[in-house]
RNA sequence: UCCUCAGUAGCUCAAUGGCAGAGCAUUCGGCUGUUAACCGAAGGGUUGUAGGUUCGAGUCCUACCUGAGGAGCCA
């Protein structure tokens, strides 16, 4: 073994005892990039992926983090001992492989590796296979194995897009004027109830993971103007549902001097920007996983605002014509179905404001027109993914937030610090949270939220 | 919290109340362009748990456990 860049440990430990076939000097790369070095040899670092077998042929697939490539070996055109060595190996090896880059139709990626030499870091033996095969697996067993599922293809291109989208979400508020003030996760008494939140013991003191870092943000927003905060948040709810987890991550601007409209063009500016540069910089990824990509093309600003009333008046329509089983009952909250319907009406996410305020948040601010409505919006995605974003603008008036707080029956001691924002030059002001994981199921076409985070927690789940 | 469905080989699933089965995976053999490769053979079972009905229960009944997705609630 004469390779500069070998891993730790022992031969005699890591490989099983497998001969290393010849030295291995080309440069290293990665799959991504494998275009680069057509027609020369180069060397990659990864795992064997599977292993298809015609005769004299072998067809190792490799992965390496980046993409996946298919080897191809001759037996007349290697030695034996690299013959037997890769014939021998077993799905998840992992491996540093050498071969010639070629453009081939017949490949996936348009490129296949003629293997030269292969390196065994660590050889899976067959008495304990790798659980995860190509063939199809239940839900509970994958999740029992999510630490080794996210090795596989499709989980793997999920999560580089999860990735692009948060990156592109920061991107979009570092880049239009807004300072990142992470909120406490930590949070004291409960804000809005505590029926919803995960409490911990602190020092004594019950204390609870924040469900949300609005009304901290409220403050650092009048300090900064606009800011945004990024991170984890908890929600004990015993919701079961493909949209659920109990931790999500969500991220949160809020804007100081903004109303209700200027909240809209933030929303649909911001969401338009996240997925553009999904469309441009994951766009393998997307196909990868079967995405199609044409919807996410029309998700373009400006999208179509929907008052509550106008939805209401469409919800009726649709269970007058036999589509929604159940009527809409005017002054409620949509329920689920009602809006997956309405999602569905839309080739772009729909923007619904002016929710009535007796189901909407405390904090919330009437609208001057009529103030049985509450300047409020909830972003439903399209295809049926529903809500991806609600916010609001915020009452600003001290008397109108002290007597809202009374009579929601909150603790006015754990509001005074809240209420101080309003005692001194409060402002008109406004923001919104989006949950990630939803944002990604809906840009990855995704029936669950379970796949769009490493490690989904959930009501029944909180292993590995 | 409520409703519905499911639990059988390592995995995915069959089996009218009457001998526990198949495909994949694993092992062995075959195949010079395979695409979840294919062909042949072998090994592999406390049918989620505890009771009950029955000559006989994977199958029917009761309770429980585990999981799933839907309601409510939410992002």
């Amino acid at each position: 073994m004469r390779l500069a860049l070998r891993p730790p440990g022992s031969r005699s430990e890591r490989n099983h005892g497998m001969p290393d076939s010849s030295p291995i000097s080309a440069p290293i790369t990665t799959i991504d990039s494998i275009g680069k070095h057509e027609g020369a040899s180069v060397t990659l670092r990864g795992w064997l992926y599977n292993l298809r077998e015609s005769g004299k042929l072998l067809f190792p697939i490799f992965r390496d983090g980046t993409g996946i490539i298919q080897g191809v070996a001759h037996k007349a055109g290697v030695s034996a001992e690299l013959f037997e060595a890769l014939k021998g190996l077993t799905q998840e090896s992992s491996v540093i492989v050498t071969g010639k880059v070629r453009a081939d139709k017949r490949a996936h990626g348009g490129y296949e590796l003629d293997i030269e030499a292969l390196q065994v870091v660590q050889r899976i033996s067959e008495e304990d296979p790798y659980p995860i095969t190509p063939k199809d697996h239940g839900v509970e067993f994958l999740m029992e194995r999510r630490h080794l599922w996210v090795r596989s293809n499709r989980q793997a291109a999920i999560l580089r897009i999860r990735a692009e989208i948060m990156r592109a979400a920061a991107e979009y508020f570092d880049t239009n004027g807004f300072i990142r003030t992470d909120p406490p996760i930590l949070t004291p008494a409960a804000c809005e109830g505590t029926s919803t939140l995960f409490p911990v013991d602190y020092f004594g003191e019950e204390a609870f993971l924040t469900q949300s870092g609005q009304l901290y943000i409220e403050s650092t927003a009048l300090a900064l103007g606009k800011v945004y905060s990024f991170g984890p948040t908890f929600r004990a709810e015993k919701s079961k549902t493909r949209r659920h987890l109990t931790e999500f991550w969500m991220i949160e601007p809020e804007v100081a001097y903004c109303d209700l409209d200027g909240l809209l063009e933030l929303a649909e500016n911001f969401l338009s920007h996240i997925v553009q540069c999904v469309l441009k910089n994951r766009r393998p990824e997307l196909e990868a996983i079967g995405r199609d990509v044409t919807k996410l093309e029309a998700i373009q600003a400006p999208f179509p605002r929907l008052s509550y009333d106008k939805a209401a008046e469409m919800l009726n329509q649709a269970h007058k014509d036999g589509i929604l089983e159940n009527p809409f009952e005017y002054g409620n909250d949509f329920g689920s179905p009602d809006e997956t319907w309405l999602s569905n009406q839309f080739d772009r996410p729909v923007m619904v404001h002016r929710y009535p305020a007796d189901v909407k948040a405390f904090y919330m601010q009437p609208d001057p027109e009529n103030p049985r409505y509450a300047m409020c919006v909830d972003v439903l995605a399209p295809e049926g993914y529903g809500e991806i974003i609600g916010g609001s603008q915020r009452v600003d008036s001290y008397e109108l937030l002290k007597s809202r707080i009374e009579a929601h029956n909150l603790p006015m001691d754990a509001f005074q610090w809240y209420l101080d924002l309003r005692r001194y030059g409060s402002v008109p002001h406004s923001g919104f949270g989006m949950g990630i994981e939803r944002a990604v199921a809906w840009i990855c076409g995704l029936d669950h939220v379970r796949e769009t985070i490493p490690f989904a927690r959930t009501l029944n789940r909180i292993f590995p």
